[in-house]
DNA sequence: GCAAAAGTGTTTTCACTACACCCATGA
DNA sequence: TCATGGGTGTAGTGAAAACACTTTTGC
């Protein structure tokens, strides 16, 4: 209660407005970035594709809203969530004046997931399959998309969207279909191991080849003493 | 009106929030970068060294908010301006619940321009003497700041720092000071002069030498050209 | 034994670094 | 004539690019 009073102490001249999350939730599963999109509950555009969101109340900070949205709708907590830009147009919703902020999120597509995303009228769509979406959503996808080859560079991805054990054939893949073009597999690998981040395993997976490749991890203190240098993670 | 009936149809349950502009205005004077601060007009923490900012009306756009902002107090119009980040945190403003949505942008600090900011009571203070902060103020310009030397990566900003015709020597302090380290003359025009967005006029700046420094001009064609291309501006 | 994916080295090329001296001019 | 800032070139180093063959093994 007293908090309430102090809160509403000063501005009361100015008028307020309607504030909301959205989400840009990326996966990656057999070779491909996918996005997951979600049948929008409500009106205006019921029933359209959309990201997932909802408004923020004045008691919760708006990362919080953000990554409760999250939990909510794909059971994810403690994932990669980073603020992407926000929306903030007079008509950008015909529904009502909404300022909205968008995060972006990092998700390994997994089964566990999968059942609880079903529940929720959701689907994963790969990157060049998106559908059209309600208001500025397909604006912000892809914003976040150019702002997820940014990260690239800054930041070895692959930790968030890979299982925790993965292959090099893997990460190769998963860097191919990011970019969008064709890599050298050879120096790749060079790249790769000389940052000096990964840990390389004794199990193979079989699952792709007769010969099987090596099972990696990324060494989580290996990244975080290069990130305080300011390491550059462009492949 | 007939817009008023529109926007107010939906979402009607949910509660509204105080939403505010805030920007931080970096320019560039005798080599060194510059930061414009104002004394805060508003209870609480009247006469505290603040940012400029103000609330945003149901009725306006946040960029023409923080456009309109910069235009009040600094006459400065078509200026490079962007948006950096939303803090949102419930009680990061004592005063009460506001989302802050911070712009930055990039000025010349010219005579003109003094002394309209006179006239409100603020101050450039260079980047290592800015006083303490209102709000979480400090950490919007430190967020700031780091937006700024990232930008160097992707763009020219001598562009929007100096004054449209300049020299090389100046051209360099401004990236020694931005980056806050020495740098080689020689290789950084070398590299400055790979890129190919400069021309070179047959006039001299005298001021500071008697032999003179040749001025030069942003080619803004040939750099539009760069930047679809993705050129990389790092020195 | 062969198909299919995994894994490995070398050479070339190019960009970045380091480094020191001459130039033009006003006073 | 000299002090001051402006301007230039070259050799060395290291990272990135280009490129093709061998290994493993389930079928």
């Amino acid at each position: 209660m007293l908090e309430e009073v102090q809160l509403s102490t000063f501005y009361t001249d100015n008028e307020k407005l309607l504030v909301a999350v959205d989400s840009v939730i990326f996966g990656y599963e057999d070779g491909q970035m996918k996005l997951l999109l979600f049948k929008r509950k409500i009106e205006p555009f019921k029933d359209k594709w959309s990201l997932i969101g909802r408004f923020v109340s004045p008691k919760e900070d708006i990362r919080e809203a953000a990554s409760s949205v999250l939990y909510d709708y794909t059971g994810l907590k403690n994932i990669f969530l980073e603020q992407l830009f926000t929306f903030g147009k007079v008509f950008r919703d015909p529904g009502s004046r909404v300022i909205s902020i968008v995060y972006y999120s990092l998700t390994r597509i997994n089964d566990f997931e999968k059942k609880v995303v079903e529940k929720y009228d959701s689907k994963w769509f790969s990157l060049n399959e998106i559908p059209e979406l309600v208001l500025d959503h397909s604006e912000m996808v892809s914003k976040a998309r150019m702002k997820l080859i940014e990260k690239t560079q800054q930041y070895p991805i692959g930790i968030d969207l890979l299982p925790e054990k993965f292959t090099m054939p893997q990460l190769f893949n998963l860097y191919q279909s990011l970019y969008d073009r064709k890599l050298d597999d050879r120096n790749f690998r060079k790249k790769i191991e000389g940052m000096n981040i990964l840990k390389k395993l004794n199990e193979k997976d079989k699952r792709t080849s007769k010969k099987g490749a090596f099972l990696y991890k990324f060494d989580k203190k290996k990244y975080n003493q290069l990130l305080k240098k300011g390491y550059d993670f462009r492949i």
